[in-house]
DNA sequence: GTCTATATGCGGATAGAC
DNA sequence: GTCTATCCGCATATAGAC
């Protein structure tokens, strides 16, 4: 018999975002995510360094999926391709089956300031790394910025319409349509 | 004779300018910040509603620049052009001046991440309110959110090449380069 | 000045792996 | 039988609310 239920960091996770949803970010103290996991305050901070962090266990995973798909694709083709295919791959592996969950934490997010400012930063490290990805495979510095940062830009187009209710279209299928406006806005 | 020396504000953001780049942000506490200034810990907070904020006292002046010349501007040429020449204008008006104090604080939160991620809500709420203006002009709201997002784009790139030592253009001269490398990489 | 909450350091306990 | 991973307890620094 285990001396501990498993699953700590999932349960952590789940009780996390059921309390947020239901009593809002501020109000809920790491105790209580504690409790209702059945765990102690002090195994929350040993999984994650604060108490927003409990929200982006999926950003290193995430991160990881796209730099190897980029990894992979690169050279083929122009890397702005590159890397939009990249998150096409993954946004069908790692969002479309947890579309109501996804729903839920973007919701928390969008309801807390400090929240929106970790997500910021989450996405400013994927697109850092997208950008050394692109390096890696021969792409001016510039130009990885660039390609990675529009790309973002893109994909965060898409995710706009992605989680309004009445949009039942897969990211998949937003995506192209989010690049198309990308490319009439830029060029004029 | 006044009761207080003025320009409190002020005071505030010098000493502590100074005192993070002496010795780091982190090992810097609010009490010695307002010591340097002349003032009390008390006084710190009724001006700023933490720590971090003591460095971002021109984003909202900043902003409210921005989002003037958008409007101003609006409707005689695409949505991204008319971005891009408020971003130009504004530029000129408060970084070209102060060139040794942006080139401080950019180092300063270059080396911290709590200050890196209020950065980047900083500059997403800039995003959203130049996306916003462009909707009072009648512009499409994912229109307008890509347009300030390119626009933004290509005035990160620009900004992280001014504040390379060995860069002696200005923002203005760079800004176009900026663009330029945008188009032909977004275009394929 | 007290109280609560966040966050960290350090040590201790034990089930299961080797 | 020892080692490691996982979790717990205690003390404490920091910060904000009242």
């Amino acid at each position: 018999m285990p001396r501990w239920k498993p699953d700590a960091v999932e349960r952590l996770q789940t009780a996390a975002l059921e309390l947020f949803g239901e009593q809002g970010f501020e109000r809920t103290t790491v105790a209580e995510i504690a409790q209702r996991a059945e765990l102690t305050q002090r195994t929350f901070f040993n999984h994650f360094a604060d108490k927003r962090e409990v929200l982006f266990g999926m950003s290193s995973e995430l991160q990881q999926e796209v730099v190897r798909e980029v990894a992979a694709g690169a050279g083929s083709s122009p890397p702005l391709d590159t890397v939009l295919r990249a998150l096409e791959v993954v946004a069908d592996k790692m969002f479309e089956s947890r579309r109501a969950v996804v729903a839920r934490r973007h919701a928390v997010i969008a309801a807390n300031p400090e929240l929106q400012e970790r997500e910021l930063g989450k996405n400013a490290a994927l697109t850092d790394a997208i950008a050394a990805a692109l390096q890696e495979q021969g792409c001016e510095p510039a130009t990885a910025f660039l390609a990675a940062g529009a790309a973002m830009l893109a994909q965060q187009a898409a995710f706009q319409q992605w989680t309004r209710l009445d949009e039942t279209r897969t990211l998949r299928e937003l995506l192209p349509d989010a690049v198309r406006a990308l490319r009439t806005t830029v060029e004029g």
